[in-house]
This record gives structure tokens, sequence and C-alpha cells, in this order.
DNA sequence: TAGTGGTCTAGACCACCGG
DNA sequence: CGGTGGTCTAGACCACTAA
């Protein structure tokens, strides 16, 4: 394991565990350096991570601090902006799919621009409905290049597909870029998420990323309203 | 400017320029010092901002490539993640605010652990609607700590609060803590939203934090759906 | 003015990928 | 095995803050 990331979780237990608390100064990287026997950069950088965690602020001139955070809102911000599939994210029920539509299409129109592929390649027309715990929750629509993802069967459908891509195939998936918005259910989708006519749904749009640069999926995700909240963390420039 | 932000510019520029296309390789970090007389340390920094932005990609042991996104997509990139207020993301609308309320209270609970406050400190209590180009489409309920933003007045809560912390009491914005979700309109808001009985609404909840680490805002922002949308770039590990 | 964090360097060593 | 990007160092200089 590095150094730096070492030195930053030591530093985001310390502060978890209300040892560093909310708006106290932490010691000076010079003397972080002497405590971790590091250098300054690799000090910093184990900082720097804190700092996108949203959880430290540092002021040149003056030292570094322990952002004014509740302490119960600090732990939803280490997951804030990662990337995780629908079964990951509830890793404590059960997450089980209703196939709606599985075949093997030419790309259409609206996936072309977003996996970057013309007419003449194939993709997975995936939908399906995932229920948490045995409840309707989330209707996905999904194209996946068939060239990138090979051998995707109904089982694995009906469970996890970024566990197949990961463990099966061995993978790497990197990033996500994701749109959020919301509208009305559409009759269609009322009817399988168990919503009335007009409902709410929070709508998660994404582009799915292998470590290659590839794009792998294009995905919509149509959310219960009663079950959907992402949290993100914001910075200035 | 420093070294790294102006490399960082430039190669961003070329990508999207199209003089590295999509999944093409960019020149080695190596080579990158030589072009633009750096370390390597200050290539990776420029590179690494990129990477976070999601444009690209390192590969350990191959190199570094653009991502494979269409041009088109490439744009909203480099906006996700920032922290803007209503008035800045809409630079080429009017935003305009309706007061509904505005007082000074003690802290009420909600806020509290938000804020990191007692009862016994005091808050604006701000609700406006935020018209937007003559159009209702958020509403805002706000709260601000007194210590932390004096002299507050109905005037400035017309406009941009932001502008006004910004500009008149010249502190700095540093970040915000945002938890989006959707529901159904309440009564009272699709009636100054023009809203229908039971429409969706986007609800974006968020703390702001200044640069010194204190949170100065906690608001939830009730967005009309047609008129909501948030770009995220998320990352495994 | 003393001391903070920010930037940048030159160079060492390492983990990983490809031929 | 050579070459990639990743980590880490020791030290220089700078921008900024606070007393």
């Amino acid at each position: 394991m590095q150094k730096y990331i070492v030195i930053s979780n030591d530093i985001r237990n310390r502060i978890l565990k209300g040892e560093y608390q909310a708006n106290q100064q932490i010691p000076f990287e010079k003397d972080l350096c002497v405590t971790y026997d590091s250098s300054k950069m690799t000090i910093k950088k184990a900082l720097d991570i804190l700092v996108t965690e949203g959880l430290i602020i540092k002021r040149r001139g003056s030292g570094t601090f322990v952002k004014d955070i509740n302490p119960r809102e600090m732990e939803r911000l280490s997951v804030a902006n990662q990337f995780r599939g629908t079964t990951a994210l509830n890793p404590n029920r059960t997450v089980l799919s209703k196939i709606i539509n599985f075949s093997i299409i030419p790309c259409p129109e609206v996936a072309q621009s977003k996996l970057n592929l013309t007419s003449d390649s194939f993709v997975y027309d995936i939908y399906r409905v995932r229920h948490i715990d045995g409840l309707p929750t989330v209707m996905e629509k999904m194209y996946m290049p068939i060239d990138l993802i090979p051998g995707l069967k109904a089982p694995t459908i009906e469970h996890s597909i970024y566990e197949y891509i990961e463990e099966e195939l061995h993978l790497v998936i990197q990033s996500g870029h994701r749109n959020i918005s919301a509208r009305k259910v559409t009759d269609f989708e009322a009817e399988h998420l168990h919503l009335e006519k007009g409902d709410p749904v929070a709508v998660a749009e994404q582009i799915g990323y292998l470590d290659t640069g590839a794009a792998f999926e294009y995905s919509i995700s149509v959310h219960r309203y009663d079950d959907f909240s992402i949290d993100v963390v914001l910075t200035r420039d």
C-alpha cells in the first residue's frame, strides 16, 4: 500500500474518531513530515485526498483545518463521487432483476454518440427491472457493445452485470459520466415500478468507461423517487 | 498562472479541437516534459486534472489515451462537479427572486447539525422563488448564520446572495456538499412554481462552505423537473 | 517578518505492460 | 526486457497570512 494512502487513511480515521474535531486545526505539513517520516510532497498528496473528499480545507499562510462538519455528515462523504453499480451500492440488500428485453441489435442512434459507435456495430439491448429486497425500484435500459463485453447471458443479467465484467472478464471499470434529472413516470414504467400515473421518477443517464478508456455502457436508469438519492461534493474551480 | 494549469489547459484545448482524438494516444509524459520544458511531476499534475475531468485515462506501462468520448459530450465535462449558484449557472439568463420570507430566527433543529450550530445562534431564514427569464423555476429555503454573513438586506436576496458574499464581503466560497433527490411537489410549491398537483420536483439539499472551512449555508432547493439536470463524473477507487 | 501551504525540479526506485 | 506511468525524496523558491 502506498505511503500517501496510508497517511490519508490514518488522518481520515482521526477525524472520524473525533481526535481532530470540526473546525480544529490539524498539525502543519512540516510536522506531519516528521510524524510520518515523509517528504512534503507526499504529505500534501495525502491531505489533498481529504480536501477532495470534503473533509478538510487548507489555507496558505494559516494551516489546515477540519471542515465545519457535523460528525454524522462525514460518513456520507467518503462514498460521494464514487462509481458503483446498484448491487455494490446495496451490499446488505438483495438485488435481482426481471428481464423485459434482452437482444442484440445494431447500435441505435441514441447510443451511437454516447458509445462513439456507428450503426454497423452491434450492441446488447437490455431492459430490466431491478428489485431490491423484493420491491421493484429501478428500471434500467442499457446498451453495451458486444465486442467489449462478450458472452453476456440471461442469468448474468438477472444478477450483476458489473460483477460479470470485473470477475469473469477481468476488465477494470474505471469511471462513469452521469446526468441526473427528474420527470413523470410513463404508464409502462408505472406498472412495473408499482407507481401511480404521473408519479415522479429520478432519471440517471450514464456512460461507463473501462480503464482502457473505452465506453462499455450507455444506460438510462429510472428510479422510484422514494428510493433515490445521490451525494456530490462540488468545488470552485 | 501556474505552469501545470497552463499545460493542462493547452492539452484540453488540443483534445477539444480534435488535435488529439477520441481513443488516440497522447505523447508520453517523458516527451511532454521536453515539449513544455517541465519536470515529470508537473506534467503528471497537469494530466491528472484531465483525468478527474473525465477527458483522458492513463495506463501504467502503456501510456495516456483520450477517452472514448464523442466531441459533443466533452464540453459538459469541464463544468461537472463545479460549485456555482443559480445566477452563475445561468449567465445568459435573467435571475430574479420573489421573497416569501426573510427573517432572523434562532437556528432551527433541522439546520443545527448541518451548520454545526446550537439553538442559541441566530440565522437568516430565507424563502424565495427564483425566476429565470421571468419563469418561476426554483424555490429555495435557506439558512445562513448572521455572524458569518452580516448585513444581508432584501434587495440582495432578490438578486444573488453568492455575489454579495464574494464581492461585498470579500469572502471566498470554497465548496458544497449536495444531496439530490426527487419527490412530488407540495400544493404550496405547485402554486408558486406553476405546476400541477403532484408533479415531480428535483430537490437539491446543500451545505455551502467558505475557504475558512466554516459552513455558511444550508439550503433546500426545489426545482421544476423540466429545468433541472446535473452532471457528475464518478470514479472507482 | 516568520512561517504556512503551493509549485517546481532532478533524480531515484517501483509496478506494470508490451514484444 | 525496455519503456510506461506511479511514488517518493530533498530542497529551492514563491504567495500568502498573521502577529
